[in-house]
DNA sequence: AGAGTTTGCTTAAACGTTTAATCGGCCGCA
DNA sequence: TGCGGCCGATTAAACGTTTAAGCAAACTCT
């Protein structure tokens, strides 16, 4: 049984205005040859009969969908509603969907989720793709986010002057001995950040990098950091490359008897949610996702609908491989350094 | 121009085999009468030539996308990787693909997202309601999470009883002050929270409540909560109603010199991705967020595939009204209360 | 005024699927 | 042998849209 229709389609609105089906969508879409008279009458009669097309007919017609596949490496990474959020209005604005598939951290779910979403005929993807991900496979058109190493068809946050940012703003509070606290040596994304601040903090201070992950498959996943004891040899600074380490950072220093920032001051990356509201509200660096998923999306529907060019893997070439800046959150953890009373502690000056 | 077509269609196969469409759809579908030995060829075939059903021509006919939409208050949200994330696997593992829509917190937004989602052709929607929004509106099936105020179509964490768990977990600690911290009196899930809290520590232990909405409409939003004063009056305990709140109260009461859980226990809720992975981490209590999708995704279904109950709304009725059980997670932020030296504070033992 | 062009609409086909209706052949049965 | 029934397939229509092609009438131009 075919389903009983529930509202109005062409068919109804033509017969209604004694016209011909064609003509309505004519009116409709402005495309062909209407009458300017009829075209108010139909769009009344449309709305009067609360049309809506139906995008299944559309989509069989015009082998498009209007929907854009967000590929997402791990829903549960706390960055992710930022860009889901971003992705969605940047998507909803543009009148395009957003079909989620998650990969849930494998990267082989990830080619999975990735046909999944095509054969439910996504017009195109947006990947953020994890660590190693291979991700063409498919013909649609696909757009990066925040990978920085494939370029070309990829549109990030520039880390690298987001950590200049970290770099100078420090330098600016006087700073002259900055501990870089990084996670994993092997990704590129910190790498970038370490980079961009080394580079604004050099010729302001020295500084010495800790990364935690071989720390922690020393000593235990949780231990103890040592950072008292950086402190201790007149660190007066530590820039990590994620809020969730300084959050670490500044637990750590506060139960060894630092006060932040009087003593360390403590920075962060990304501003996850919980950033502004605890106390001291951690300084950090935000990216402008907004702008970021607005390029992705519009590279993307440029490609879609106007054909623009696509190299042989499908993946959108003329984009501007875009750097977006990334923004200083300057809150309380960070400060200008004192040395009111260097005998408070067994630092030496 | 009509698209070119990329790929094989049911008439490919059919010709291919020199059968009629209608037969290949048959065997494919395992639904109308075909021959046992064909079944077999057809399939293969099908396999061989990349064949993949055209959802749009599906769904043309059959009148069902296989998108289901969810509905969310906000994605931004630091919960709602989990719920997107058990909602994505359960609907993907029923064949169901998510498509999202976003309300950014605007209840008006939240109905027109709706209307997106429908008009986009969803078979059903999962919403994740804000205080205040109506639902209904559309003819569409409907499944409600985590708003117990709508009995009969909802399914939701019982928030009571995992206030009862933490309650019982600071009783058993030996906690005989304890500190509720809710954020806004109005909110229903809150208020379930925190009685099962009082329940639980009834007998055990003396409680008091403090909002912070209400406190922070007065002094400002970021002011100080006062939780020292409440610690020095001999509260050794600090129950959030949220991971949020609880990062807050353990961050200010850090400040003051207190040690958690040494001096005071801090316990949150909803075990947010990064709950665990700060230091110390949080103890906290989490929702089955894939039993709950797990339920709401299948009465959806349900409704979608059988004609199974639907009131005159449309709202799913025969749904186990289900109240999911949460789970404690004993982390590093509760510990037994500690009385080394009583007359640190004033507290009479 | 006749030829060509433009205007405003219609006709018809197509996208790929599902499914009701049909149909010839074969079997069993009386 | 004649007939009803089943089996295995086919035919055809339908879902709602877009769009190329066609066509009569009105308009333009020489």
């Amino acid at each position: 049984m075919p389903p009983q229709k529930q509202v109005a389609n062409l068919g109804d609105i033509a017969r209604a205005l004694g016209v011909s089906v064609a003509t309505v969508s004519n009116a409709l879409s402005g495309k062909g040859r209407v009458s300017a008279s009829l075209i108010p009458r139909v769009r009344e009669m449309a709305d009067r009969m609360g049309y809506v097309p139906s995008l299944a007919g559309r989509a069989l017609r015009t082998g498009r969908t209007g929907v854009l596949g967000l590929v997402l490496p791990d829903i549960a990474n706390p960055l992710f509603p930022q860009i889901a959020q971003a992705i969605e209005f940047a998507a909803s604005s543009a009148g395009y969907g957003i079909l989620i598939g998650d990969s849930r951290g494998d990267s082989s779910v990830q080619t999975e989720a990735i046909h999944r979403l095509v054969e439910r005929g996504v017009d195109g993807l947006v990947v953020v793709p994890r660590r190693g991900t291979r991700i063409s496979e498919s013909d649609c058109p696909v757009a990066v986010i925040d990978s920085p190493s494939t370029p070309g068809n990829t549109v990030s946050a520039d880390h690298w002057q987001g950590g200049a940012l970290i770099g100078a703003h420090l330098a600016a509070f006087g700073h002259r001995r900055v501990l870089l606290l990084g996670n994993n040596p092997a990704s590129a994304v910190q790498n970038d950040r370490l980079a961009g601040m080394r580079d604004a903090l050099s010729g302001h201070a020295e500084t010495e990098t800790l990364w935690i992950e071989p720390l922690e498959a020393e000593r235990g996943v949780g231990s103890v950091l040592g950072l008292a004891d950086y402190a201790a040899r007149g660190f007066t600074a530590i820039a990590a490359v994620s809020d969730l380490h300084a959050l670490r950072a500044f637990t750590e220093l506060h139960r060894a008897g630092f006060r932040v920032p009087e003593d360390v001051s403590v920075t962060g990356f990304d501003d996850f949610s919980w950033s502004g509201v605890i106390t001291p509200a951690l300084t950090t660096v935000r990216a402008d996702m907004q702008r970021i998923a607005a390029i992705a999306v519009s590279s993307l529907v440029r490609v879609i609908e106007g054909r623009d060019n696509v190299d042989e893997d499908g993946l959108v070439v003329s984009t501007e491989a875009a750097r977006v800046p990334m923004q200083l959150i300057a809150r309380q953890t960070s400060g200008p350094v004192r040395r009111a009373s260097p005998e408070d502690n067994d630092k030496t000056e």
